[in-house]
DNA sequence: CGGAGTCTTGATCCCGTTCAAGCAGCGTGG
DNA sequence: CCACGCTGCTTGAACGGGATCAAGACTCCG
């Protein structure tokens, strides 16, 4: 049990770049309490079929949602970062068909009953609403995945990840956009742009060779943005974080 | 300016299949006003960029939601049926970034002003939160796009599509998932499907030759559903449809 | 020191693209 | 009535991006 925790503050100032919530909403956010868990790499956080009643905001580390096939194939339909209430969605339809994973080791959440939240819902109008506002800004990013997915090369595709990853990461004050950690591994990256682990590694080194990235361990450099996000053809505004929004 | 529009009928019926709602707010779903309009095939309903005041249910023919590439390649992210209100996304991010485009001739919608469907919401929360479960199910037929795309090959993926059209025709009441009109010509369905009008092609005419799909015209039939389903490995849990989500 | 996981590289193959052309239906106009 | 042009469907041939198979190298850790 936990009030006013970081990952709390981290999930308001996300609300309020799309969202306006007065004095008494933000507080009824901070207030919010929630059950702390570490989760290991590889291990569901929710299994595709369940019903839920929670929902899981990231504290540190990063998440993914999961499309599993017959053949074991793998494919990541969506990325979260700390302060991603990342299956917000349940809420609305918690029978689940997605799984939910730790994308790296030390991936640490708070599960938030959907009871409170819905509570939370109920009472603040302005709340529903930003909620609201957020699973389609969530569905704005899919959207976006496909497009990628399916009309852009791998090298496009993969410098336009790390875009969107880089702004995101940015905007949620985890990172600059051109100097961010991110803990994933190739064979994740490559289930995220349904390509292979083989061929994504070819397309990492050639980004890298040309300059574009610098990968250290968990740390991703981008010398020279305009130039990633040219490669990527990236323009961020499927986003939804600029502050056009802000109008009820 | 219409009021009890067939078509509201039909975007009733559909909000009913994922949502209760009390006798008052059919009435005023029912009640929606609107401003009908035909839209001209490669018309676009809605150009990227915008700010947009309204939103579109269609009455009849089918409506897709268009990324475009600077070398001119587009995608579809998403197709829409009569029924469907197929940018109720926009109300809560009015500056869209989506093409809507109509996807066949003989594309009737009616124009609801954001205005009137804001009242709605905020009258009544039972209607609130009806629009918000369906924009999340709309979130998660793009993930299982993202899936299809990623991770299938050119005939699977094709199947499936063909199958979410037909349980999503079945559903809508616009005919059965064995026998429903589509009005899509194959260059659209490529589109879709993240491939080339010439594959797509060479793959419809495959499902032709196996008698899994039998297209005359405007006309799909599926001689035999299973065989059709497991050629796509669909499984219609995405599509939040049944009746397991009408707990409020 | 050994083993597991990840990154890296090479060789080969194939699914889907690209380029190009022919064909069928259909509305238009001479 | 046929000629035409347009749009969509169909087919062939050749190419290439990414997959697949296989193996080696690096790093971390017990």
């Amino acid at each position: 049990m936990s009030s006013r925790h970081p990952a709390l503050r981290l999930f308001l100032r996300r609300l309020q770049q799309r969202s306006i919530l007065n004095e008494e909403e933000q507080a009824a956010i901070l207030s919010i309490k929630g059950r702390q868990a570490e989760i290991e790499p590889h291990r569901d956080i929710i299994r595709p079929g369940e019903l839920t009643d929670f929902s899981c905001l990231i504290v540190s580390g990063f998440a993914a949602r999961f499309g599993q096939l017959d053949n074991g194939h793998r494919q990541i339909t969506a990325i979260h970062i700390a302060g991603d209430m990342c299956d917000l969605y349940s809420l609305m339809l918690p029978k689940v068909e997605w799984a939910l994973q730790a994308l790296s080791a030390r991936l640490a959440i708070l599960k938030v009953a959907h009871r409170d939240l819905l509570d939370l819902v109920h009472a603040y109008p302005g709340i529903a609403e930003a909620f609201w506002r957020d699973c389609v800004a969530d569905g704005s990013i899919t959207s976006q995945w496909v497009v990628n997915i399916g009309r852009r090369d791998a090298r496009m595709r993969t410098a336009h990840l790390f875009c969107e990853i880089g702004v995101r990461m940015e905007r949620a004050g985890l990172g600059r956009r051109t100097a961010f950690p991110l803990s994933a591994v190739q064979t994740q990256l490559a289930d995220a742009l349904g390509m292979t682990p083989v061929h994504m590694n070819r397309i990492i080194r050639g980004l890298r060779r040309d300059n574009l990235l610098i990968i250290q361990g968990r740390d991703v450099q981008v010398p020279d943005w305009d130039r990633l996000a040219a490669a990527g053809s990236f323009d961020g505004g499927y986003l939804a974080m600029d502050e056009s929004w802000r109008l009820s």
